[in-house]
DNA sequence: GTCTATATCCAGATAGAC
DNA sequence: GTCTATCTGGATATAGAC
């Protein structure tokens, strides 16, 4: 009986995983276009022909591991939204989460917002539309609606409040800035708040 | 007698500009890498033999391109110096340019900004560091020196002053925003400068 | 300087044995 | 399900006449 990707299995992992794995460095390193199938093959240590049994083609690939990603941000938000009442915690509690994931894991900060994905993933939404972004906007729009937020358009209000911090994750991925995030977290946060807070 | 490209040539346009203009229009509607210099030759009305004559390689085009429109960044900064003596109004009036151009040459702001230059631009520093960001962050850097901003990091200043306004021109560009930047102009500078003003 | 015709290469994708 | 061997198209880039 083969392995037919349960929850369950062991960590050793399969050829989904070794190939969105591989894929995700690769993608991030050179670039999805500069990425052949062969690279893939050579980095996931799988064969061609099983590479194209498990994906559709190579775009599949890039899908499977946006999906993935989306995902798993989705279910950090969730976490947030339970996990914090107010709207302001909830917003600062993102900027925290953006800052660690790009700490801890640039590359995946890197896929979900330097991509472009429509130029590789033509079927898929602008990532700005894309339900993680939507819920950040959600909590700015409750805190607009209870009176801790400025009562202006919502898309500037939360423009303003995520997008000092977006800037400086840009910053950091590119290498501009050399030391952790983290240190610059509560600077940031004053700022961002300041920027629309009633 | 052949044309050598001079400044005062007639607006009949040599190959360089018509290169140049029908890659910029490719490369933001299809991407650097789904465009063919078989395509460029049909947009352009130019040669392969031509192009190749005045362009080293398809990196050379996208290369100009990018200087050319750096160049012109340049020096809608400087004049931009020259004509604000604060700090305040210069960073006010950045903003009000760049949705200038996002809303009348969409294509010119989405390359510059959205290209991720690193992939097909190997050699070029990423955007964030080129002259025309450096300079945006002197005139925050000057606003601190001069007390009229809070005296914290300046890359923290800059990107909260600046980061509101370039994630609203994202949206636009994506598509998300469908009225002209223009109208939240106002807005987007209050929260901007709201967020670092002394 | 500009053109057409063409060489070369390698990517993405498939076939078919195991 | 996994592998190796292979096909095919089209991309970049060049050659060489005009």
């Amino acid at each position: 009986m083969t392995k037919t990707r349960k929850k369950t299995d062991l960590p050793i992992l399969g050829v989904h995983e070794r190939v969105i794995n591989a894929s995700l460095l690769l993608f991030t390193k050179q670039g999805y276009f500069k990425t052949s199938v062969p690279d893939i093959v050579k980095a996931s240590g799988c064969s061609t022909g099983s590479i194209y049994h498990h994906f559709k083609d190579k775009e599949g690939i890039a899908s499977a591991l946006y999906e993935s990603l989306v995902m798993r941000m989705n279910l950090a938000l969730d976490e947030i939204e339970t996990q914090f009442p107010s709207s302001k915690q909830r917003c600062q509690a993102v900027i925290k989460l953006l800052f660690h994931i790009t700490e801890t894991e640039p590359e995946v900060m890197e896929f979900i917002l330097y991509a472009k994905h429509k130029e590789f993933l033509p079927g898929n939404n602008p990532i700005c539309s894309s339900r993680p972004f939507q819920k950040m906007r959600e909590f700015v729009t409750a805190g607009i609606a209870e009176g801790d937020l400025q009562p202006i358009d919502d898309l500037v209000a939360s423009a303003s409040l995520y997008g000092g911090a977006l800037r400086l994750i840009f910053l950091r991925l590119d290498g501009v800035i050399e030391h952790s995030l983290m240190d610059k977290l509560d600077d940031v946060w004053k700022c961002a708040w300041r920027s629309v807070a009633a």
